[in-house]
DNA sequence: TGTCCACACCTTTTT
DNA sequence: GGTGTGGACA
């Protein structure tokens, strides 16, 4: 209807209505980027009958596809059950595998559809294994050097014959001959990492003409959202896909650009003009989103970038707050800064107008903590995207591990997760042994379990203890019966009805009895040959896992359900008895952890999903995906803010080595990317846009704070537009002075040290440190040093029963648990629990 | 075998 | 502040 296009300027207009044939979109940021892929996509549906489902658009996460989903249903008139499908270049991948790997297949060789995806943690574990087994130092060349330079390999479709041809020194041909090893090892374990899903995916297109004219023939429409990031393999595959129609649209900024680093092209976009000849080309210049202040601010910043063609965003959001600029003594105090700024901005926000939000940005994720913890101090409910998820916990991963070994008992990285996990008497000779057995004869661990058993190749309590072990494992398995484990790791949701004649063979059977598809909850379909086994309560008593119950029952001799399968493993291996009877704070949270996990699974059962759908999840939700736009403050890092936007943005950590990081400095192209972090994070700033710094860090836990040079970002910013609102009563701060003082002592962790700061002794830990006498203009006491009961902090001359006299050198950590470390003159140095220590204060 | 502790090293960014 | 490693010991 006209109302589709009613709300779009004309370039937007042209970008929904130019349907046929390849179209490039350069859309600036905040261009409405999002809503013209959207309104693309409804148009096709409404205006021009394309089938629903003879759509695909491809995102950059998983959450991003479920946002778009939800936008397109609500702009079509009609619901209809087809639907576009929406995914990321990895999930779809994963669909497209599961249902057609084989087809790669020759004899008995290759990957089949119960293939398991293998994440860093896995591939670290491969890589370190292959090194160990050459006998390689992996403090010189550490595994992580080796994995990326396997991935960027892997990135620029280079197999370890070419990298190895390419080498040019002894270490590049050793990375070579550790990929070659990689690469088969993970091939014998049937497994894929998330290069190899692209690979793979491409493999499959080329290779198969019958597949790839299948999924031609489907997907008729194709979109490409965050061009500028997509990689030599996701390149190649959009060709694939886009079959001889070329109604392909990529939607892309090259200012955006910021996964170099994983192989993003921006020649992708130079490439796509002369791959696809006739292609019309957009231009979104208009912004909605920000202020042209902070336009104005981040394209100042960005405009210092060489590689760039230049583009032209403007804003009909005249004039707008400056771009504030706070400079705090130290990481501590920045973090409080931002907790009270956020404090403030909310109460005054939640006065005036809508729904507040704000996000604060930074370059690592390590710097969250700081911001954490401030945010909890001040009571602020905040959730954090990145760092570490759920499904990096190791009892989440370790459980995982065994529905990883029951989906695929080869994956033999899964199984050294797990076969000891809890100790049950298989220890290192013991794996040794399997190690040699299964390299000498090119097994797998599990075939070389089998093979120990048989031929009794190791001590009596040894093969008892693998005995029970294997069993534990074929009989999740058998739970799951034979052919249900194969009928579960097909994709069911890709191209339903659509096999040729002859195409595939049992495959095509399979297919229609299992319709999860469209919320379709029946039981599993039945099998004719079942091992009775009924899960027996009594037997398998789950004392502490409390598996909420689901709908129905199954029969007997149906096969298992997810969560029954995870009552078994749990029960069976011992791993929460393990965690019961250790019973400590911390065993008690792993056991609910895998409660959740529990539940997680329910509810992937409720929603039909199998025992592969359900691990695929497991591997490749991205932590963007746990953003919540209803959290009124979200921290993450500057990638994962990417497409998103906030009425208040605070960017923290402007320190040249921090961003631009210091592993950027003297490479020009990646320094530009930096930049290009820069320009987004900015833009992710509706209203008000604040750039915090510290003038003292401290980089690792302990270490002294080093002194810090303000980010060079900071200068391309025409000052007219800034506004500093860290210094001096007289700025035109939106803070009073007796507001500053009082802010001043909100920065402070010391709520119950009252005493005087200005003492003039050495309260500030920088100074105390590098022996620098106090700066000129330099307020005093800036940095708070945590002093607790006892009020010790650095500098204070202490006795102590035992050591004599000593002075304070540091004090970490809080209450009960606070340690003092203090250099004594006759005992050296000594770390104390402040509790204990008995000290006097001289 | 398994567990505990000291120490060394580290930190980009992510599907 | 966190993790992985290696050695000592039960």
């Amino acid at each position: 209807m006209q109302h589709l296009l009613q709300k779009l300027n004309p370039q937007q207009r042209a970008a929904v209505e130019s349907v046929d044939g390849p179209l490039l979109i350069l859309a600036g940021a905040g261009s409405g980027k999002t809503g013209v892929i959207t309104h693309r996509i409804a148009y096709l549906i409404q205006e021009r009958n394309v089938a629903p489902d003879s759509i695909l658009a491809v995102t950059f996460t998983n959450k991003a596809a479920a946002e778009m989903a939800e936008r397109v249903d609500k702009l079509l008139e009609q619901r209809s059950l087809a639907k576009p499908l929406l995914a990321t270049f990895h999930s779809f991948c994963v669909r497209m595998l599961r249902r057609d790997i084989e087809a790669l297949r020759i004899g008995d060789q290759g990957l089949t559809r119960n293939f398991v995806i293998y994440d860093e943690d896995d591939q670290q574990a491969i890589v370190k294994q292959a090194m160990r087994r050459m006998g390689l130092d992996t403090k010189q060349l550490t595994p992580r050097t080796v994995l990326s330079r396997i991935s960027w390999a892997k990135n620029h479709m280079l197999d370890p014959q070419e990298i190895y041809l390419q080498s040019t020194d002894p270490v590049a041909e050793r990375i070579a001959h550790i990929y070659e090893i990689y690469r088969k090892e993970l091939r014998q374990a049937n497994a894929l990492d998330f290069d190899d899903l692209l690979l793979e995916a491409v493999r499959l297109l080329r290779s198969s003409g019958e597949v790839r004219e299948r999924y031609n023939r489907r997907y008729r429409y194709l979109l490409i959202d965050e061009y500028q990031d997509t990689n030599r393999p996701q390149y190649e595959l959009m060709k694939l896909l886009a079959g001889p129609e070329h109604n392909v649209c990529v939607v892309g900024d090259e200012d955006q650009s910021i996964y170099s680093w994983r192989g993003a092209d921006i020649r992708n976009i130079l490439e796509f003009e002369k791959d696809f000849p006739g292609v019309q080309t957009i231009r979104l210049e208009q912004n909605y989103r920000s202020t042209q202040v902070i336009l104005e601010g981040a394209s100042a910043v960005v405009a210092n970038n060489t590689q760039r063609k230049g583009k032209n965003l403007w804003t009909s959001r005249e004039g707008g707050s400056k771009i504030g600029y706070y400079e705090a003594p130290d990481g501590e105090n920045e973090a409080l800064f931002i907790a009270d700024y956020i404090q403030k901005y909310m109460r005054k926000a939640g006065e005036e107008h809508e729904l507040p939000r704000a996000a604060v940005l930074y370059r690592t994720n390590s710097q969250s903590r700081l911001v954490e913890e401030a945010l909890r101090r001040y009571g602020i409910a905040y959730t954090m995207v990145g760092g570490f998820s759920f499904y990096d916990r190791s009892e989440i991963k370790d459980l995982l591990s065994y529905l990883k070994l029951v989906q695929n008992p080869d994956d033999s990285i899964a199984l050294a997760r797990v076969i000891n996990t809890p100790p049950r008497g298989i220890g290192k000779t013991t794996l040794e042994t399997l190690e040699r057995l299964s390299l000498e004869t090119g097994i797998s661990t599990w075939d070389a379990i089998g093979r120990a058993l048989k031929e009794s190749l190791l001590p009596q309590r040894a093969l008892i203890a693998l005995d029970a072990f294997r069993r534990m494992i074929e009989d999740a398995r058998a739970l799951l019966d034979p052919g249900f484990a194969e009928k579960l790791a097909q994709d069911v949701a890709v191209l339903p009805e659509t096999a040729e004649p002859g195409s595939s063979e049992t495959a095509s059977e399979q297919w229609e009895d299992v319709a999860f598809d469209f919320g379709d909850l029946e039981p599993e379909p039945e099998e004719e040959e079942q091992q009775p086994l009924v899960f027996d309560a009594e037997l398998a008593p789950i004392p502490a896992i409390d598996v909420p119950a689901y709908e129905g029952f199954r029969k007997p001799g149906d096969a298992a359900t997810l969560p029954e399968l995870i009552r078994f493993l749990i029960d069976r291996s011992g791993y929460i008895k393990a965690l019961e009877d250790e019973a400590t704070p911390e065993s008690l949270s792993r056991i609910e952890n895998l409660k959740e996990l529990a539940n997680a699974a329910q509810d992937a059962h409720q929603r039909g999903e199998s025992l592969s759908e359900f691990l695929d999840h497991a591997a490749l939700v991205s932590d963007t995906d746990r953003y919540n736009p209803e959290s009124r403050v979200t921290l993450m890092s500057l990638h994962s803010a990417k497409g998103l936007e906030f009425p208040l943005v605070l960017l923290a950590g402007m320190e040249e080595g921090l961003f631009p990081h210091s592993r950027t400095l003297n490479q020009p192209a990646e320094l530009e990317e930096e930049r290009r972090l820069c320009y987004v994070g900015m833009t992710r700033a509706m209203d008000v846009l604040i750039l915090t710094r510290a003038r003292y860090r401290r980089r690792y836990g302990n270490d002294m704070p080093e002194a810090s040079i303000a980010s060079r970002f900071l200068e391309e910013i025409p000052p007219q537009l800034m506004e500093d609102i860290s210094r001096g009563p007289r700025s035109t701060s939106r803070y009073s002075v007796q507001e500053r003082q009082v802010q001043e002592r909100h920065y402070s962790y010391e709520d119950e040290d009252q005493r005087p700061r200005n003492n003039g002794s050495m309260d500030n830990i920088a100074q105390f440190f590098t022996g620098r006498k106090p700066a000129g203009g330099r307020p005093k006491m800036e940095i708070p040093v945590p002093t607790g009961k006892t009020g010790l902090r650095s500098g204070q001359r202490v006795r102590h029963p035992k050591y004599g006299d000593g002075v304070v050198f540091r004090r970490e950590g809080d209450g009960d648990d606070a340690k003092i470390t203090v250099q004594f003159a006759q005992f050296g140095v000594k770390k104390l629990v402040e509790k204990f220590a008995q000290l006097e204060k001289l």
